[in-house]
DNA sequence: CTTCCACAGGAACCAGCGGACC
DNA sequence: GGTCCGCTGGTTCCTGTGGAAG
Protein backbone atom coordinates (compact mmCIF):
# COMPACT_ATOMS: atom_id res chain seq x y z
CA UNK A 1 0.00 0.00 0.00
CA UNK A 2 1.62 3.45 -1.17
CA UNK A 3 1.42 6.23 1.23
CA UNK A 4 -1.14 8.24 -0.91
CA UNK A 5 -3.48 5.10 -0.80
CA UNK A 6 -3.28 5.21 2.62
CA UNK A 7 -3.75 8.59 3.22
CA UNK A 8 -6.73 8.26 0.59
CA UNK A 9 -8.40 5.90 2.67
CA UNK A 10 -7.87 8.02 5.51
CA UNK A 11 -9.80 11.06 4.13
CA UNK A 12 -12.53 8.87 2.47
CA UNK A 13 -12.99 7.02 5.34
CA UNK A 14 -16.49 8.14 6.67
CA UNK A 15 -16.64 6.10 10.27
CA UNK A 16 -16.59 8.26 12.62
CA UNK A 17 -18.56 11.46 13.08
CA UNK A 18 -16.41 12.78 16.19
CA UNK A 19 -14.22 10.15 17.99
CA UNK A 20 -13.94 12.30 21.03
CA UNK A 21 -17.14 10.98 22.06
CA UNK A 22 -15.82 7.81 22.76
CA UNK A 23 -12.82 8.66 25.12
CA UNK A 24 -12.99 7.71 28.80
CA UNK A 25 -12.42 10.94 29.82
CA UNK A 26 -15.39 12.83 28.10
CA UNK A 27 -18.39 13.13 30.39
CA UNK A 28 -21.60 12.87 28.57
CA UNK A 29 -25.08 14.87 28.85
CA UNK A 30 -26.81 11.74 29.57
CA UNK A 31 -25.56 9.12 31.96
CA UNK A 32 -27.74 6.04 31.46
CA UNK A 33 -28.33 3.85 34.20
CA UNK A 34 -27.21 5.82 36.96
CA UNK A 35 -29.64 8.23 37.60
CA UNK A 36 -29.87 6.51 40.88
CA UNK A 37 -26.64 7.29 41.88
CA UNK A 38 -26.81 10.58 40.34
CA UNK A 39 -29.58 11.58 42.11
CA UNK A 40 -28.01 10.07 45.77
CA UNK A 41 -25.40 12.46 45.39
CA UNK A 42 -26.85 15.46 43.73
CA UNK A 43 -29.40 15.08 47.51
CA UNK A 44 -25.55 15.58 48.86
CA UNK A 45 -24.49 18.03 47.15
CA UNK A 46 -27.38 20.30 46.88
CA UNK A 47 -27.12 22.18 49.66
CA UNK A 48 -24.23 23.95 47.93
CA UNK A 49 -26.63 25.56 46.05
CA UNK A 50 -27.44 27.69 48.60
CA UNK A 51 -23.92 28.23 49.77
CA UNK A 52 -24.11 25.70 52.67
CA UNK A 53 -21.13 23.31 53.06
CA UNK A 54 -22.52 19.40 51.83
CA UNK A 55 -20.82 16.49 53.74
CA UNK A 56 -18.16 14.93 52.47
CA UNK A 57 -18.22 12.35 50.55
CA UNK A 58 -16.54 8.77 49.82
CA UNK A 59 -17.47 7.15 46.48
CA UNK A 60 -16.28 3.43 45.33
CA UNK A 61 -16.64 1.23 42.87
CA UNK A 62 -14.66 -0.78 40.28
CA UNK A 63 -12.85 0.86 37.58
CA UNK A 64 -15.30 1.80 34.09
CA UNK A 65 -18.86 2.11 36.66
CA UNK A 66 -19.21 5.67 36.10
CA UNK A 67 -17.56 7.12 39.22
CA UNK A 68 -15.44 10.20 37.94
CA UNK A 69 -18.70 11.13 34.93
CA UNK A 70 -21.33 11.32 37.82
CA UNK A 71 -19.04 13.29 39.76
CA UNK A 72 -18.04 15.61 37.04
CA UNK A 73 -21.80 15.55 35.94
CA UNK A 74 -23.57 16.43 39.23
CA UNK A 75 -20.41 19.19 40.26
CA UNK A 76 -21.24 20.79 36.99
CA UNK A 77 -25.04 21.37 37.13
CA UNK A 78 -24.86 22.19 41.09
CA UNK A 79 -22.03 25.22 39.57
CA UNK A 80 -24.76 26.14 37.02
CA UNK A 81 -27.24 26.63 39.58
CA UNK A 82 -24.98 28.05 41.92
CA UNK A 83 -23.99 30.79 39.40
CA UNK A 84 -27.66 31.72 38.97
CA UNK A 85 -28.80 31.34 42.36
CA UNK A 86 -25.90 31.99 45.03
CA UNK A 87 -24.01 35.28 44.80
CA UNK A 88 -22.83 36.01 47.90
CA UNK A 89 -20.99 32.53 47.80
CA UNK A 90 -18.49 31.75 45.52
CA UNK A 91 -18.62 27.81 44.10
CA UNK A 92 -15.46 26.40 43.22
CA UNK A 93 -14.43 22.93 42.27
CA UNK A 94 -11.06 21.72 41.89
CA UNK A 95 -10.31 18.22 40.60
CA UNK A 96 -7.66 16.16 40.95
CA UNK A 97 -6.46 12.70 40.12
CA UNK A 98 -4.18 11.52 42.36
CA UNK A 99 -2.94 8.92 40.16
CA UNK A 100 -0.65 11.84 38.57
CA UNK A 101 -0.56 13.92 41.38
CA UNK A 102 0.35 11.48 43.81
CA UNK A 103 2.29 13.50 46.63
CA UNK A 104 0.66 15.87 49.11
CA UNK A 105 2.82 19.24 47.44
CA UNK A 106 1.68 18.47 44.17
CA UNK A 107 -2.00 18.34 45.56
CA UNK A 108 -1.56 21.49 47.18
CA UNK A 109 0.29 22.93 44.64
CA UNK A 110 -2.88 21.77 42.14
CA UNK A 111 -5.03 23.23 45.07
CA UNK A 112 -3.45 26.80 44.73
CA UNK A 113 -3.65 26.77 41.09
CA UNK A 114 -7.40 26.59 41.19
CA UNK A 115 -6.98 29.41 43.72
CA UNK A 116 -5.09 31.53 41.23
CA UNK A 117 -2.43 31.56 44.32
CA UNK A 118 1.05 31.32 42.44
CA UNK A 119 3.71 29.20 44.39
CA UNK A 120 6.46 27.96 43.43
CA UNK A 121 5.96 24.29 42.43
CA UNK A 122 9.13 23.54 44.03
CA UNK A 123 11.33 24.54 47.15
CA UNK A 124 8.61 25.22 49.58
CA UNK A 125 7.63 23.25 52.65
CA UNK A 126 4.14 21.41 52.38
CA UNK A 127 3.10 23.18 55.85
CA UNK A 128 4.14 27.11 54.03
CA UNK A 129 2.00 25.47 50.66
CA UNK A 130 -1.29 24.44 52.81
CA UNK A 131 -0.84 28.16 55.05
CA UNK A 132 -0.88 29.31 51.75
CA UNK A 133 -3.27 27.32 50.46
CA UNK A 134 -5.53 28.35 53.21
CA UNK A 135 -4.88 32.08 53.00
CA UNK A 136 -6.15 32.17 49.41
CA UNK A 137 -9.22 30.00 49.59
CA UNK A 138 -10.16 32.52 53.08
CA UNK A 139 -10.01 35.98 51.38
CA UNK A 140 -13.32 35.18 49.83
CA UNK A 141 -16.75 33.69 50.87
CA UNK A 142 -15.31 30.38 48.72
CA UNK A 143 -17.22 27.34 48.84
CA UNK A 144 -14.22 24.93 47.68
CA UNK A 145 -15.40 21.31 46.48
CA UNK A 146 -11.96 18.86 46.51
CA UNK A 147 -12.47 15.90 43.65
CA UNK A 148 -9.47 13.75 44.62
CA UNK A 149 -10.30 11.02 42.03
CA UNK A 150 -8.44 7.53 42.84
CA UNK A 151 -7.15 8.64 45.96
CA UNK A 152 -6.13 5.55 47.23
CA UNK A 153 -3.02 6.55 44.85
CA UNK A 154 -2.21 9.41 47.29
CA UNK A 155 -2.45 7.58 49.99
CA UNK A 156 -0.46 4.85 49.41
CA UNK A 157 2.56 7.21 48.18
CA UNK A 158 2.25 9.56 50.90
CA UNK A 159 0.04 8.38 53.13
CA UNK A 160 -2.90 10.06 54.75
CA UNK A 161 -1.54 13.13 56.14
CA UNK A 162 -3.14 15.79 53.42
CA UNK A 163 -6.54 14.49 53.47
CA UNK A 164 -6.31 14.00 57.28
CA UNK A 165 -5.56 18.12 56.95
CA UNK A 166 -7.68 18.95 54.53
CA UNK A 167 -10.96 16.99 56.18
CA UNK A 168 -9.71 19.27 59.55
CA UNK A 169 -9.50 22.57 57.66
CA UNK A 170 -13.28 24.10 57.61
CA UNK A 171 -12.51 24.81 61.98
CA UNK A 172 -9.49 27.27 60.73
CA UNK A 173 -11.84 28.85 58.10
CA UNK A 174 -13.59 32.01 58.62
CA UNK A 175 -14.90 32.75 55.19
CA UNK A 176 -14.42 29.59 53.05
CA UNK A 177 -15.67 26.11 53.63
CA UNK A 178 -14.15 22.89 52.03
CA UNK A 179 -15.99 20.25 51.02
CA UNK A 180 -14.29 16.93 50.15
CA UNK A 181 -14.92 14.03 47.52
CA UNK A 182 -12.97 11.25 47.71
CA UNK A 183 -13.10 8.92 44.95
CA UNK A 184 -11.76 5.20 44.49
CA UNK A 185 -11.69 1.83 43.02
CA UNK A 186 -9.99 -0.10 45.56
CA UNK A 187 -12.54 -1.66 47.73
CA UNK A 188 -10.29 -2.22 50.30
CA UNK A 189 -8.83 0.86 50.68
CA UNK A 190 -10.90 2.21 53.42
CA UNK A 191 -8.83 0.23 55.64
CA UNK A 192 -5.35 1.42 55.73
CA UNK A 193 -7.08 4.58 56.49
CA UNK A 194 -6.89 6.28 60.38
CA UNK A 195 -9.86 5.77 61.89
CA UNK A 196 -9.80 9.68 62.07
CA UNK A 197 -9.83 10.12 58.53
CA UNK A 198 -12.09 7.58 57.53
CA UNK A 199 -14.88 8.90 59.86
CA UNK A 200 -14.28 12.47 58.17
CA UNK A 201 -13.96 11.69 54.82
CA UNK A 202 -16.68 8.69 54.52
CA UNK A 203 -19.19 11.39 55.91
CA UNK A 204 -21.56 9.56 53.00
CA UNK A 205 -20.85 6.78 50.80
CA UNK A 206 -21.62 5.91 47.95
CA UNK A 207 -21.16 2.53 46.13
CA UNK A 208 -21.32 2.02 42.53
CA UNK A 209 -22.11 -1.32 41.39
CA UNK A 210 -21.13 -2.70 37.92
CA UNK A 211 -23.18 -2.62 34.84
CA UNK A 212 -24.76 -5.58 33.47
CA UNK A 213 -24.21 -6.48 29.52
CA UNK A 214 -27.40 -4.90 28.83
CA UNK A 215 -26.41 -1.62 30.66
CA UNK A 216 -23.49 -1.49 28.25
CA UNK A 217 -25.07 -2.04 25.51
CA UNK A 218 -27.36 1.15 26.37
CA UNK A 219 -24.35 3.23 27.34
CA UNK A 220 -22.91 2.37 24.05
CA UNK A 221 -25.67 2.45 21.60
CA UNK A 222 -26.04 5.91 23.14
CA UNK A 223 -22.66 7.37 22.52
CA UNK A 224 -22.18 5.36 19.19
CA UNK A 225 -24.87 7.68 18.27
CA UNK A 226 -23.21 10.65 18.60
CA UNK A 227 -19.66 9.07 17.83
CA UNK A 228 -20.24 7.35 14.43
CA UNK A 229 -21.99 8.51 11.21
CA UNK A 230 -25.36 6.81 11.09
CA UNK A 231 -25.41 2.96 9.37
CA UNK A 232 -21.89 2.66 9.62
CA UNK A 233 -22.18 0.39 12.43
CA UNK A 234 -23.40 -3.07 11.83
CA UNK A 235 -26.04 -4.16 14.41
CA UNK A 236 -23.82 -6.78 15.77
CA UNK A 237 -21.13 -4.87 17.41
CA UNK A 238 -22.75 -3.15 20.35
CA UNK A 239 -23.94 -6.10 21.57
CA UNK A 240 -20.80 -8.01 21.17
CA UNK A 241 -18.38 -5.17 22.56
CA UNK A 242 -20.64 -5.28 25.74
CA UNK A 243 -20.63 -8.86 26.20
CA UNK A 244 -16.82 -8.58 25.46
CA UNK A 245 -16.40 -5.76 28.33
CA UNK A 246 -18.79 -7.81 30.72
CA UNK A 247 -16.68 -10.75 30.69
CA UNK A 248 -14.92 -9.75 34.19
CA UNK A 249 -17.11 -6.86 35.58
CA UNK A 250 -19.57 -4.51 33.82
CA UNK A 251 -16.83 -1.75 32.89
CA UNK A 252 -18.13 0.94 30.65
CA UNK A 253 -14.48 2.13 29.96
CA UNK A 254 -13.44 -1.24 28.58
CA UNK A 255 -16.77 -1.10 26.49
CA UNK A 256 -16.47 2.60 25.00
CA UNK A 257 -12.38 1.03 24.20
CA UNK A 258 -13.32 -1.70 22.51
CA UNK A 259 -16.06 0.14 20.69
CA UNK A 260 -13.62 3.17 19.71
CA UNK A 261 -11.00 0.66 18.38
CA UNK A 262 -12.98 -1.34 16.10
CA UNK A 263 -14.18 1.86 14.54
CA UNK A 264 -10.37 2.49 14.22
CA UNK A 265 -9.69 -0.91 13.17
CA UNK A 266 -12.05 -0.79 10.46
CA UNK A 267 -10.92 2.73 9.34
CA UNK A 268 -7.44 1.38 9.07
CA UNK A 269 -8.97 -1.24 6.84
CA UNK A 270 -10.62 1.28 4.69
CA UNK A 271 -14.23 -0.47 5.68
CA UNK A 272 -17.03 1.60 5.00
CA UNK A 273 -18.62 -0.11 7.92
CA UNK A 274 -17.63 -1.60 11.73
CA UNK A 275 -17.99 -5.14 11.57
CA UNK A 276 -18.23 -7.81 14.24
CA UNK A 277 -14.92 -8.95 13.32
CA UNK A 278 -13.66 -5.60 14.11
CA UNK A 279 -14.68 -5.64 17.52
CA UNK A 280 -13.43 -9.09 17.51
CA UNK A 281 -9.94 -7.62 16.37
CA UNK A 282 -9.63 -4.77 18.59
CA UNK A 283 -10.46 -6.94 21.88
CA UNK A 284 -7.65 -9.36 21.02
CA UNK A 285 -5.13 -5.84 20.13
CA UNK A 286 -6.41 -4.15 23.45
CA UNK A 287 -6.03 -7.53 25.45
CA UNK A 288 -1.93 -7.85 23.53
CA UNK A 289 -1.45 -4.56 25.06
CA UNK A 290 -2.53 -5.12 28.49
CA UNK A 291 -0.57 -8.43 28.48
CA UNK A 292 2.42 -6.64 27.19
CA UNK A 293 2.44 -4.23 29.61
CA UNK A 294 1.50 -6.53 32.59
CA UNK A 295 5.00 -9.00 31.46
CA UNK A 296 7.38 -5.95 30.51
CA UNK A 297 6.35 -4.98 34.53
CA UNK A 298 7.46 -8.33 35.73
CA UNK A 299 9.73 -9.08 38.03
CA UNK A 300 12.59 -11.89 36.35
CA UNK A 301 11.75 -14.97 37.93
CA UNK A 302 7.97 -14.45 36.95
CA UNK A 303 9.09 -13.60 33.34
CA UNK A 304 11.08 -16.37 33.52
CA UNK A 305 8.11 -18.83 34.98
CA UNK A 306 6.11 -17.43 31.92
CA UNK A 307 8.49 -18.44 29.32
CA UNK A 308 8.73 -22.13 31.09
CA UNK A 309 5.39 -22.78 30.96
CA UNK A 310 5.42 -21.16 26.94
CA UNK A 311 8.15 -23.68 26.63
CA UNK A 312 6.49 -26.68 28.41
CA UNK A 313 3.07 -26.13 26.27
CA UNK A 314 5.02 -25.86 23.30
CA UNK A 315 6.34 -29.07 23.25
CA UNK A 316 3.36 -31.07 25.16
CA UNK A 317 0.00 -30.17 24.87
CA UNK A 318 -0.27 -29.69 28.83
CA UNK A 319 1.63 -28.24 31.31
CA UNK A 320 2.03 -28.94 34.90
CA UNK A 321 3.49 -27.27 37.98
CA UNK A 322 6.56 -29.86 38.43
CA UNK A 323 7.34 -29.37 34.42
CA UNK A 324 7.12 -25.62 34.77
CA UNK A 325 9.48 -26.16 37.76
CA UNK A 326 11.92 -28.07 35.84
CA UNK A 327 12.11 -26.32 32.97
CA UNK A 328 12.09 -22.87 34.93
CA UNK A 329 15.21 -24.53 37.03
CA UNK A 330 17.38 -25.01 33.74
CA UNK A 331 16.38 -21.78 32.38
CA UNK A 332 17.89 -20.87 35.59
CA UNK A 333 21.03 -22.13 35.49
CA UNK A 334 21.42 -21.61 31.99
CA UNK A 335 21.25 -17.60 33.09
CA UNK A 336 23.25 -18.22 36.06
CA UNK A 337 20.60 -17.17 38.45
CA UNK A 338 19.25 -18.47 41.62
CA UNK A 339 15.80 -20.19 41.32
CA UNK A 340 13.25 -20.22 43.88
CA UNK A 341 11.54 -22.95 45.54
CA UNK A 342 8.67 -25.11 44.13
CA UNK A 343 6.35 -23.51 46.95
CA UNK A 344 7.04 -19.71 45.60
CA UNK A 345 6.99 -20.88 41.72
CA UNK A 346 3.67 -22.68 43.18
CA UNK A 347 2.53 -18.99 44.19
CA UNK A 348 4.17 -17.41 41.33
CA UNK A 349 1.36 -19.33 39.15
CA UNK A 350 -0.99 -18.12 40.94
CA UNK A 351 -0.72 -14.88 40.95
CA UNK A 352 0.11 -15.30 36.86
CA UNK A 353 -3.42 -16.74 36.71
CA UNK A 354 -4.80 -14.07 38.64
CA UNK A 355 -3.31 -11.55 35.99
CA UNK A 356 -4.89 -13.27 33.41
CA UNK A 357 -1.16 -14.21 31.81
CA UNK A 358 -2.16 -18.05 32.81
CA UNK A 359 -4.77 -19.95 33.05
CA UNK A 360 -4.18 -22.49 35.78
CA UNK A 361 -6.63 -25.36 37.04
CA UNK A 362 -5.61 -28.10 40.05
CA UNK A 363 -7.00 -31.22 38.63
CA UNK A 364 -6.28 -35.06 39.78
CA UNK A 365 -4.62 -37.39 37.88
CA UNK A 366 -5.28 -40.13 39.95
CA UNK A 367 -2.40 -42.32 40.28
CA UNK A 368 -0.11 -40.20 38.40
CA UNK A 369 -0.96 -37.15 41.76
CA UNK A 370 -2.44 -33.84 42.02
CA UNK A 371 -0.84 -30.74 40.05
CA UNK A 372 -2.26 -27.74 38.21
CA UNK A 373 -2.71 -27.82 34.79
CA UNK A 374 -1.29 -24.17 33.13
CA UNK A 375 -2.14 -22.79 29.69
CA UNK A 376 -0.63 -19.12 28.48
CA UNK A 377 -3.51 -17.24 28.22
CA UNK A 378 -2.00 -14.64 26.30
CA UNK A 379 -0.42 -14.70 22.47
CA UNK A 380 2.94 -15.95 21.82
CA UNK A 381 3.06 -12.58 20.16
CA UNK A 382 2.10 -10.75 23.42
CA UNK A 383 4.57 -12.65 25.15
CA UNK A 384 7.58 -11.81 22.80
CA UNK A 385 6.52 -8.33 22.44
CA UNK A 386 6.33 -8.10 26.53
CA UNK A 387 10.35 -9.22 26.45
CA UNK A 388 11.55 -7.64 23.81
CA UNK A 389 13.66 -4.85 25.44
CA UNK A 390 15.14 -7.85 27.46
CA UNK A 391 17.54 -9.79 24.94
CA UNK A 392 18.84 -12.29 27.19
CA UNK A 393 15.35 -13.96 27.71
CA UNK A 394 13.84 -13.10 24.23
CA UNK A 395 16.81 -15.33 23.04
CA UNK A 396 15.41 -17.83 25.26
CA UNK A 397 12.29 -18.34 23.56
CA UNK A 398 13.90 -19.14 20.10
CA UNK A 399 17.12 -21.12 21.34
CA UNK A 400 14.62 -23.55 22.98
CA UNK A 401 12.99 -24.19 19.57
CA UNK A 402 12.91 -27.97 18.94
C1' DC B 1 -11.61 -50.44 49.63
C1' DT B 2 -6.90 -48.98 50.04
C1' DT B 3 -2.87 -47.02 48.32
C1' DC B 4 -0.17 -43.63 46.80
C1' DC B 5 1.36 -39.97 43.45
C1' DA B 6 2.53 -35.16 42.84
C1' DC B 7 1.69 -31.78 44.06
C1' DA B 8 -1.63 -27.83 46.76
C1' DG B 9 -1.45 -24.74 50.00
C1' DG B 10 -1.26 -23.43 55.29
C1' DA B 11 1.97 -21.98 59.11
C1' DA B 12 5.88 -20.25 60.81
C1' DC B 13 9.81 -18.09 60.13
C1' DC B 14 13.50 -15.00 57.99
C1' DA B 15 16.16 -11.14 55.32
C1' DG B 16 16.02 -6.72 53.66
C1' DC B 17 14.18 -2.28 53.39
C1' DG B 18 11.91 2.12 53.99
C1' DG B 19 9.87 5.08 57.43
C1' DA B 20 8.79 6.72 62.08
C1' DC B 21 10.57 7.87 66.32
C1' DC B 22 13.53 9.06 69.78
C1' DG C 1 22.29 8.30 63.81
C1' DG C 2 20.68 4.23 66.16
C1' DT C 3 16.66 1.42 66.73
C1' DC C 4 12.32 -0.23 66.39
C1' DC C 5 8.49 -1.61 63.48
C1' DG C 6 5.74 -3.27 59.80
C1' DC C 7 5.75 -4.88 55.20
C1' DT C 8 7.16 -7.70 51.16
C1' DG C 9 8.88 -11.55 49.09
C1' DG C 10 11.18 -15.32 50.02
C1' DT C 11 12.15 -20.17 52.48
C1' DT C 12 11.35 -24.46 55.28
C1' DC C 13 8.48 -27.70 56.90
C1' DC C 14 4.41 -29.47 56.92
C1' DT C 15 -0.26 -31.74 56.37
C1' DG C 16 -3.97 -32.54 53.08
C1' DT C 17 -6.14 -34.50 49.02
C1' DG C 18 -8.85 -36.37 44.37
C1' DG C 19 -9.11 -40.17 42.17
C1' DA C 20 -6.88 -43.91 38.93
C1' DA C 21 -4.50 -47.98 39.82
C1' DG C 22 -4.12 -52.11 42.17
Amino acid sequence: MSIDEIIYRMLSARIFKNREKLRPDYVPEYLPHREAEINKLAEILAPAVRGVRPSNVFIYGLPGTGKTAVTKYVLRKIETYARNYSQDVKLKVAYINCRNENTSYRVLFNLCNYLNERVPFTGLSTAELFRRFIGALDKEKNLLFVVLDEVDFLVKVSGDDVLYKLTRINPDLHNAKVSIIGITNDLKFVEYLDPRVKSTLGEEELVFRPYTTEELADILADRAKQAFYEGVLDEAVIPLCATLAAREHGDARRALDLLRVAGEIAEREGSPKVLEDHARKAYREIEKDRAVEVIRSMPIHTKLITIAAYLVRRRKSEATTGEIYETYRSLCKKLMIDELTQRRVSDIINELDMLGIVNAKVVSKGRYGRTKIVNLAISEKALVEGLKNDLRLSTLILADSI
